[in-house]
RNA sequence: UGGGGGAUCGUCCAAUGGUAGGACUACGGACUCUGACUCCGUCAAUCUAGGUUCGAAUCCUGGUCCCUCAGCCA
């Protein structure tokens, strides 16, 4: 029994599992379903997915591998009205992209539509739903409220001749949209409303992105799930809190039913972010009304989005085993996402020098014409990566920041009198500065150490400070789009949630860079050193004018002290 | 005020009757040709009141608070 085939990526002698692995441990050695774990992910194709989504996939697509099962990629396609086929090539792309793989087990619930129809057939048959000739609004009424129970529908005995009759005639078009139902005949005094005949079909004069118009009737989630799962021998059918009433629904379908298999509902919390939002309707506001400029704005909380901002497959993924899957509400804190890309990107990111708001500085004693080349390593800590040949000159640019005419106490870069190292480089020190009619500093006035040729001393002398800078003859400028959190507040989840929106979100900047970038590929993370982590952004880089997305900040002490 | 869930450091997750532990954050410090990385350290929690027990975050009872459900959405 204990075989172990199931050893590759297993995780049965790891760190604690969390309940949902729990179960399904417990459901293999008591022999469940033979012992097989099939689970699936099924996105209704009506946006774009998100970071929870993420949690989900991980959860599913990794619960698969562990276990040595398989997971399946099913559309939950059974509302017309909202899903497109734009939607769904997005979505495959993005769990490509995280690094999953559904093999050919990819299924839509339209597929199943026919079966589906047979399976209510039966139900009829088997006086267990009925026609309903209910308004929508009628329905309402009659469904009571939490604490009252509902009243039956005049229709709910009908004759299982009328009902069938019925319901072959609201499949082929006879009636209009709206005006008939098919109803699980269930209990009207549940207190549990989903159990109070629930509605299992209605009439729908949509196009469906792939079954075109060949139905007018189209099945609700509560009916099409089950049924759509237990067809494709699922054996655990993860979901989140909000379909935990559902439960004794998806049940009672699958116990009424001739169906092959009853998969397990198990229900988990989804993941919830701290300065942003996470539901599909209020990004598709925010996309709408143009606060960002789509569902992959590398603001949005969405996989493109996070895609073009330069997070990795594999941050996104470590992300998701830190933060656990569990019952209760939680929000995560940002900075833990953000800590899992600085984690991936330092070690894989390769370290170049870019000036974002260059200030112009003059090294007096270089001589004017000479350009000399300095090699510098593109990870400190991994010779691997190679290096990169830098130009320099008597003209460079540092960044504004790094300079300060009267220098706080702990300020240890560039300051008149003070001697800092230019990265790989050498040591200068400032002898003064120029100003313009508005006070502004427009040049730095330094000498240079030949001595320190390479950024070392000859006579051992330490420095405080290094800058990173760039040639100002021999850089190229780059566009730089700084990106901040989305929200000013923790947690902008209110109906006003646009109001906290952050009006600083995004600056741009054009800044100059070592001229080698310019070969640049786009999506290849790069860190400025002493900035942060930027990528070349996928989609508005051009030859002649590339543009980075910083992906993230690098922790700045300093920043905190000031 | 019906049903279904949930309450552990500031935040997330563990501990399943036997020393409340880890991660993130914050704050110190060491190191440093990135004020980065790394390393070391500090602060910090069992919702509440009873009960069972040698022993309770865990079991029992009462209370409190939070989430969720009244779509012909999923």
């Amino acid at each position: 029994m204990e075989q172990d085939a199931d050893n590759k990526g297993s995780i049965e002698n790891e760190k604690p599992a969390d309940f949902v692995r729990t179960i399904i441990k417990s459901d293999r050695q008591s022999g469940k379903c033979g012992g097989k774990v099939i689970t699936r992910f099924p996105p209704e194709p009506n946006g774009y997915l998100h970071i929870g989504h993420a949690k989900s996939i991980c959860l599913n697509f990794g619960i698969a591998k562990e276990f040595s099962g398989r997971c399946h990629l099913r559309f939950d396609d059974t509302n017309p009205e909202k899903e497109e086929t734009e939607y769904v090539e997005s979505i495959k792309d993005n769990i490509r992209w995280l690094g999953f793989d559904w093999a050919e087990h990819l299924y839509y619930a339209s597929d199943y539509y026919e079966q589906i129809y047979r399976y209510a057939i039966l139900l009829i048959k088997e006086g267990k739903a009925y026609v309903c000739d209910l308004s929508p609004d009628e329905v309402r009424q009659c469904r009571g409220t939490l604490t009252e129970p509902g009243k039956e529908s005049p229709y709910r005995n009908r004759p299982v001749a009328e009902n069938l009759d019925l319901f072959e005639r609201m499949r082929a078009g006879e009636f209009e949209d709206g005006s008939r139902v098919l109803r699980a005949k269930i209990d009207m005094a549940s207190p549990n409303i989903n159990l109070r005949d629930p509605v299992m079909y209605r009439i729908l004069r949509a196009e469906h992105h792939r079954t075109g118009n060949l139905w007018c009737i189209y099945p609700m989630y509560d009916f099409a799930h089950p049924i759509s799962d237990a067809l494709e021998d699922i054996t655990h059918s993860i979901c989140t809190l909000e379909f935990e009433d559902h439960r004794p629904l998806y049940d009672w379908f699958l116990d009424n039913l001739p169906v092959p298999c009853h998969p397990q509902q198990i229900e988990f919390a989804r993941l919830n972010l701290s300065y942003t939002v996470m539901s599909k309707r209020k990004l598709l506001e925010l996309v709408e009304g143009n606060h960002v400029s789509g569902w992959d704005d590398p603001r949005m909380p969405t996989i493109s989005g996070l895609r073009r901002r330069g997070y990795t497959p594999d941050a996104i993924r470590k992300f998701c085993e830190r933060i656990g899957v569990a019952k209760r509400d939680s929000v995560i804190d940002m900075a833990l996402l953000e800590h899992t890309i600085r984690e991936d990107l330092n070690e894989k990111a390769k370290r170049v020098m870019c000036v974002l708001r260059p200030v112009k500085v003059i090294i007096d004693n270089y001589p004017e014409d000479k350009i000399e080349e300095f090699e510098i390593p593109y990870h400190p800590e991994n010779t691997s990566m190679g290096s990169r040949k830098v130009l320099f000159s008597r003209e460079i640019y540092i960044e504004k920041d790094d300079f300060m005419e009267e220098p706080t106490k702990k300020f240890f870069r560039l300051a008149p009198g003070c001697e800092v190292r230019l990265r790989g480089a050498y040591f200068i020190t400032c002898t003064n500065v120029k100003k313009n009619g508005a006070g502004e500093i427009v040049e730095i006035h330094c000498t240079y150490d030949p001595a320190t040729r390479g950024g070392d001393a000859a006579d051992g002398r330490k420095v405080k400070g290094t800058l990173h800078w760039v040639s100002a003859s021999r850089s190229i400028p780059i566009e730089v789009r700084l990106y901040e959190r989305l929200f000013t507040v923790e947690n902008p989840n209110a109906d006003d949630f646009k109001e906290y929106l952050n009006p600083n979100s995004l600056e741009i900047l054009t800044s100059m860079t070592e001229s080698g970038l310019k070969d640049a590929q786009t999506e290849s993370c790069y860190q400025f050193e002493r900035q942060g982590y930027f990528c070349a952004d996928m989609r508005d880089s051009t030859a002649g004018k590339l543009v980075f997305n910083r992906t993230v900040t690098l922790r700045d002490s300093w920043a905190k002290k000031k």
